[in-house]
DNA sequence: CTAACAGTTCTTTTT
DNA sequence: GAACTGTTAG
């Protein structure tokens, strides 16, 4: 095994060179591009990386490449991503390059998580104890709800969901209340920077830090803290940024500071796939990387290893339309393949029937092509609500199906409350998390105690906790709730002490690197506790009352959060201690499918970034939906832009059939909408495209957009529906296997839906009223067809005729 | 103080 | 059409 040239620069040591002489066999696993990615070691490097094209193999092997030439420890590289998936995924490939675990990687981690590990050794710069608590979303609304409320400002017209997310994209933007220029001093109502301020003094008080100040308060101590930032720019030796195209400009600037010293700086994205521009991403970042950082090496990943080639000319086709892209060609050695699909269909509910009945064909192989399992196959959707119709669909025809990022875990209610009264507990002056228990389960304490409460908290500037023994021990609160209020004060107090004081966990960056004055405190360390964390926890939740409420609680969905709550407590056996926990849950909100059995996959695009099928569903490409009316009337071009570039990703995700299909009519807020396909279809290569509508149907979607026309000219424009494509799709639609259960749920579904004289609208042959009933057949006096027996599934309500 | 009702607003997308 | 809010009756 020979090794290259370039490996013995000037600057490494001995011993350096002599590690690099170690063999490098996984290069050979590269392609010259890959290669190229992975040995340009010094410098900034932008790594531009198609969709398919082995980014993270590029850069794993990188890692690897670095620690076997002896350029760096593992704990000296510091490699950043956005989702905790992502970093896992990394860690372990890592490990498999090296043939053992990579425990070493101590700063590979998400933005967040390596700024939590930053801001806890030096919290007290921005004010705040080392201990300091994550706010999610909820509590970040409540808070600001607070704020509006004691501003006296209408919290109607000016909601706190609003507030909020103005601070964000302010501290997306890395401005402290100071920093907020004057030309956004107009947002919400002229009081954003000022409340902007006492939130965050607000925050201060609560020693606790929303998501965007994890960012914000790292990139203020770096700038004001010249010594501190130089110890770090030293101990990170090499940076790598996954998914570059997706950071916000507080994350830019963190990376700029760290990496000013060296500049080596390799940065991984794809300005093709950047989709949170609403979330603060700046395309930018990615697009001016060479006037950033001059001299970078610019190495372009362009052979996909994924989709066929039809897939990828179809994406390729689309995304041209983006302008003032970095530009990139993918391709394959890939030959042959189904073409896209394209389909048309009636409304929504159509479109959920047919791709149900596909993806049951597709199972044993249709029409030539080969069996796919329900694993190999994603439906991927635009906005979360398209999802009800396939979850309805399949439920009916029991077809095995997984949502994802579906609600998390840690954000359902039970788990919420059940973590608050563990906050109570581990930090009693958690005043977000006492204000969620207090009165759940039902202690008879209203607002009118909760004011009361408060009131004596504030005039002895102590904590809500504190406030209420206060008011227990003066006897201000009568009756049923005072008696509750007391036991609940002791028990917390009886259940704090059965914990062991607060415990501060470091991570050591390396004792021999770092500066006493920026050493952090020694760890506090803590006793043998009388009971496990575990035991504790069970106890709490019992003896508040709180398993209690769910036991007595009849609704459906009560057992499902008893259940809940006990994975909550299974999964605290890893942690060893509440607060561990407590700190994992806040940053780790992904949710670990229990991926039991084959199944078809729902997701989002956006959850689908990444992610890779060989069969892919595209439904409900229509004007307004995708792309998103909101999405173009908030950001104009450049939403258009963003949703093109969902559009790619969506279209690169599958890797040998992808089918894109649209309706005509469909259900929004609860009311019938006709629909255009969308304009993006219109984008798609016609030669890499099967048309597989009925004649007639695509192109004008039957009654899209058109100008009132009497139910005549309507019904007439229906005679597509006796087309043989269509026919064969109703055929389809209403051809069941035997032993499926589903063949029963759609006639009790039929018979019961419409009642004797109940005006209904047939496709064909327009209004007329029900005069006879059997089974799943009607008979119909048409207005102006005649008495005619129909099946009910023809038929809908007059009242839900979609024009 | 709670529970039940009615009216309202909304749906992207998430660390 | 649901989830959330505020209102009202018990």
């Amino acid at each position: 095994m020979s090794q290259p040239d370039d490996f013995s620069a000037p600057k490494m040591s001995l011993s350096a060179r002599a590690m690099g002489a170690r063999p490098t066999p996984y290069l050979d696993e590269l392609n010259p591009a890959q290669r190229a990615a992975v040995e340009t070691l010094d410098g900034p490097v932008l790594m531009l990386a198609g969709a398919g094209t082995g980014k993270t193999k590029a850069l794993t092997t990188r890692i690897v490449h670095l620690m076997m030439t002896g350029r760096a420890q593992s704990n000296e590289i510091l490699a950043v991503t956005f989702t905790n998936k992502a970093a896992r995924e990394m860690k372990d490939r890592v490990g498999r390059l090296l043939g053992q675990p990579a425990e070493g990687m101590r700063w590979l981690g998400t933005f967040h998580s390596i700024c939590v590990k930053l801001l806890r050794r030096h919290a007290e710069l921005v004010g705040l104890k080392s201990n300091f608590t994550i706010l999610d979303t909820d509590d970040q609304i409540r808070l600001l709800k607070q704020l509006i409320v004691a501003n006296n400002i209408d919290e109607k017209r000016w909601p706190a969901r609003q507030l909020a997310s103005i601070i964000d994209n302010w501290k997306n933007r890395a401005w402290t209340p100071a920093q907020v220029p004057a030309s956004e001093a107009s947002y919400f109502n002229n009081r954003g920077t000022e409340l902007y301020d006492q939130y965050q003094t607000r925050l201060r008080e609560l020693n606790a830090t929303d998501f965007g100040d994890l960012l914000l308060h790292v990139v203020t101590i770096f700038q004001k803290h010249d010594d501190i930032l130089e110890q770090y720019r030293r101990w990170f030796r090499y940076i790598l940024v996954d998914e570059y195209q997706d950071t916000n400009v507080a994350q830019y600037l963190w990376l700029r500071l760290l990496a000013g010293g060296h500049k080596n700086i390799c940065c991984v994205g794809d300005d093709d796939q950047s989709i949170y521009g609403w979330r603060g991403a700046e395309v930018g970042n990615i697009l001016r990387f060479e006037k950033d950082f001059p001299g970078a090496t610019v190495i372009r990943l362009e052979q996909n290893y994924r989709s066929t080639a039809h897939i990828l000319a179809a994406a390729s086709g689309v995304i041209a339309g983006n302008e003032g892209r970095l530009g990139k060609t993918l391709w394959t050695e890939a030959e042959g393949g189904e073409k896209v699909r394209l389909i048309g269909h009636w409304d929504g509910e159509q479109e959920a029937i047919w791709i149900g009945e596909e993806i049951e064909s597709m199972q044993a192989g249709t029409r030539g092509m080969r069996p796919f399992g329900l694993d190999q196959i994603a439906i991927l959707v635009r906005a979360s609500h398209q999802m009800r119709a396939f979850e309805d669909r399949f439920l009916t025809i029991g077809l095995p199906y997984r949502v994802i990022g579906g609600p998390r875990f840690y954000e359902r209610m039970e788990i919420r409350d059940a973590m608050a009264y563990f906050r109570v507990v581990t930090s009693p002056s958690d005043d977000l998390a006492f204000e969620r228990i207090v009165n759940t389960p039902k202690r008879g304490l209203g607002d009118k105690a909760l004011q009361t409460i408060r009131t004596t908290a504030r005039e002895n500037g102590v904590p809500l906790l504190e406030g209420a023994r206060m008011v227990v021990a003066d006897g201000l609160i009568k009756g049923k709730g005072g008696g509750n209020l007391r036991q609940l004060v002791d028990n917390l107090a009886r259940w704090s002490d059965m914990t062991r004081g607060p415990v501060l966990v470091y991570d050591d960056l390396g004792d021999d690197v770092l500066d006493d004055n920026v050493q952090a405190d020694p760890l506090p360390r803590y006793g043998e506790p009388d009971v496990s964390h575990v035991e504790l926890a069970q106890i709490i939740l019992d003896e508040s009352g709180y398993t209690g409420m769910w036991q007595n609680d009849k609704t459906p969905e009560a057992p499902g959060r008893l259940e809940n709550l006990k994975e909550l407590v299974k999964a605290l056996e890893k942690f060893e201690n509440l607060q561990g926990f407590l700190e994992h849950v806040s940053l780790i909100m992904d949710n670990e499918q229990s991926g039991e059995g084959e199944k078809v996959s729902i997701m989002t695009l956006h959850a689908a970034k990444g992610l890779e099928f060989p069969a892919v569903f595209l439904p409900g490409w229509e004007d307004g939906l995708f792309p998103s009316q909101r999405s173009m009337d908030e950001s104009g071009l450049k939403g258009l832009e963003e949703e093109r570039r969902l559009a790619y990703v969506g279209i690169t995700r599958a890797e040998e059939l992808c089918t894109i299909s649209f309706a005509g009519n469909r259900l929004v807020f609860g009311q019938w909408q006709s629909q255009m396909p969308s304009r993006f279809i219109d984008e798609l290569p016609e030669e890499h495209v099967n048309i597989e509508t009925p004649p007639g149907l695509y192109g004008g979607g039957f009654g899209a957009a058109r100008p009132a026309a009497d139910i005549e000219t309507r019904a007439s424009e229906a005679n597509v529906y006796n087309s043989p494509g269509w026919r064969r799709m109703q055929a389809r639609a209403g051809t069941r296997t035997p032993n499926q259960p589903r063949k029963s749920v759609i006639e009790l579904d039929a018979v019961s839906s419409y009642a004797m004289g109940e005006r209904v609208f047939h496709q064909k042959f327009g209004y007329g009223s029900v005069i006879g009933i059997e089974g799943d057949k009607l008979e119909i006096a048409f207005d102006k067809a005649g008495t005619k027996k129909v099946v009910s599934r023809f038929l809908m309500g007059a009242d839900d005729v979609p024009f």
